[in-house]
DNA sequence: CAAAAACAGGGGTAAATACCCCTTTTTTAA
DNA sequence: TTAAAAAAGGGGTATTTACCCCTGTTTTTG
């Protein structure tokens, strides 16, 4: 039997190095790269190196995370399977990932032989998931459609700077104008522009929004 | 040379058993522990098994966080070297661990050889900080005296819930009310004895306390 | 037990927020 | 180069939020 050839995708380096010294301490698994975040893998898997069979993907990475990862994936490599290792454990992030043509998710708690069984298991073809990942779920990414998710590159850099100061302070808009030299009123104008894009209808959720989906 | 017993503690088992492999791959270091909150090393020291010279813990954790580990090792242990090991760079989070008398912090994008070397340098008494601690922060640490952080324990399960419709949703005051069976004029109320008691004076403030803080 | 705290509620108010409608200028793209 | 889109600004308004103050009733606790 040929070892499985798997890759890291992780941005802290130490947790990549780490699981690769793991991963690699199993028998017939080994690892073909460790990268940081989703653009080094595409970069390493454009440069035509050596191609893993299954990649272990982690989700909140900056540069170009999860998501992103995934949608290129599944262009470019359909043919490697994806395991997203992560520790989000929210509904849109899985339904998200498992549109866009993951074969398995496990979150980090899992432990080393549990993890060494997937790896395999993936390798033969199989989808494995935590418990959490439920019938329901999986419905969804197969059926419904998913709406694009706003990425850090759908805003532009004063955009990106309103979106700072509405969902990272408690100034009031009156001070946030002071602060962009801006009139109150632009600032009104902005905030409904941004609700509008973001698809909410008050700040409190705009900053729930900014911190689920890593705008801040 | 004696080798370096070294603890680690981290919520997410995956990584908590690759870095051990990983500890264990060094020349001169090895794990004789691998918990998964700051319980449950208490729980081991408590029962006299092999005490570390250095404990590599996480700051984000369930059931007994970072800093309330690092408190009640400096009470019951404070011989052995402690480094925070976590992703978390903000000020307020590396000052009160330094205060609590950890001897090394570093963030989780460090490679395996800075990581041995850092493990090398505490046990030999020497501080290891990643470049992002800055004089001012240590001086900070020392100096000022901290208050106390609201953790999960200081509330009521009444005022968890209410943070959690305050925090975790967009309703409006007068929709919390009606959620809870309570009078809008009592949510008020709460809400000021709340924002009080966190130190806000506005709800967008309070979420990125909670967020902070995870309170949510 | 009695004092103190937490809990539940109310009146009133100033400011902030969210949401309409609109014009002018600047920038982008066809 | 011209049309379209984005950015900046304004008038006005209803609602929400935050913050005072004050009254009782439970619950804790010394």
């Amino acid at each position: 039997m040929n070892p499985i050839k798997v890759a890291v995708v992780d941005d802290h380096i130490l947790v990549a190095q780490a699981l690769k010294t793991l991963i690699s301490s199993f028998e017939d698994t080994y690892v073909v790269y460790a990268a940081n975040n989703g653009q080094e893998l595409v970069n390493y898997l454009e440069d035509n190196n050596e191609v893993p069979h299954v990649i272990l993907l982690d989700v909140r990475m900056p540069v170009m995370n999860g998501k992103q990862t995934m949608q290129w994936l599944q262009k470019n490599h359909p043919d490697i399977k994806v395991i997203a290792l992560t520790s989000e454990d929210d509904e849109d992030t899985i339904i998200r990932m498992l549109h866009y043509g993951c074969k398995g998710y496990l979150l980090k708690d899992i432990d080393p032989p549990q993890l060494k069984e997937a790896i395999v298991q993936v390798n033969q073809g199989l989808f494995v998931y935590t418990d959490i990942v439920n019938h329901n779920m999986r419905e969804k990414a197969t059926t419904s459609t998913i709406e694009p998710v706003l990425a850090d590159q759908s805003f532009s850099v004063k955009e990106r700077e309103f979106i700072k100061y509405i969902c990272g302070t408690d100034l009031g808009y009156k001070e946030i104008a002071e602060k962009m030299n801006l009139s109150p009123k632009t600032i009104d104008n902005r905030r409904a522009d941004l609700f509008n894009k973001l698809g909410v209808n008050s700040r409190v959720s705009a900053v729930l929004y900014a911190i689920k989906h890593e705008l801040i």
